[in-house]
DNA sequence: TTTATTTATCGTAATATTGCAATAAACAAA
DNA sequence: TTTGTTTATTGCAATATTACGATAAATAAA
């Protein structure tokens, strides 16, 4: 169907899911990537950076951004962007939990 | 297009997405959640667990073991599916590495 | 062998995603 | 105001994903 049956899951899980979503692509990891090495918030040179159109990349911020993983700030006509700690502190919560666990799992595998 | 340009990204940007859109969907979390509380290796109990139909539960296991995120046993009649602690340590690393460098980050916003 | 159980695959309809040209919107500079 | 610069939005074609019924494949149990 393509439709994916949010009903059925947690709030949680669906909401991971979604996180996760947003940075599944190699330009939305391009750019996050980008941006952390950058340490400066860089605004559209994340368009002469990638090897996309403009609208492509613009779209790709708006969901990073509708996601809670980046934010941006109006400067004059130009917009700065950056990497929003909390949500990259909270999957790093979420994967430290499953090492954790796994360390003293009986496997079968 | 709904074709992603693979091939302007590098191979890591490209296998960190793929991973990541692989873990990306509620019904695969759940599976995955599941496989890390249950400690022993479910097999057909992930179809009893998720209020899926089985051939899509069976869709779901197979791009996850592709993904390497989960392994398989067969046992019988019966698989029995584990999580990969190696993939997983590497999502950690990953996002740790993030937040380290978030830490001390001359941010705009 | 026959029947059940378990898991995988195929086919397909419904929906989602991706990329970009065209264009708009918002502000800066002249 | 006019012109340039920067970013967002719209519309659409191409492709990908999701879910599941039907069915197959593989082994276990009777």
């Amino acid at each position: 169907m393509g439709i994916t049956k949010t009903a059925l899951f947690t709030a949680e899980q669906n909401q991971m899911a979604s996180l996760l979503k947003a940075i599944a692509h190699p330009a939305r990891i391009a750019i996050i990537e980008f941006l952390l090495r950058t340490d400066a918030c860089i605004c559209g040179d994340i368009v002469n950076e990638l090897p996309l159109a403009q609208p492509t990349i613009s779209q790709h911020l708006k969901e990073l951004k509708n996601a809670g993983l980046i934010k941006g700030n109006i400067t004059g006509n130009a917009v700065c962007y950056c990497l929003e700690k909390k949500t990259f502190a909270q999957l790093q919560n979420y994967f430290t939990n499953f090492t954790q666990t796994l360390e003293n799992q009986d496997q079968c595998c």
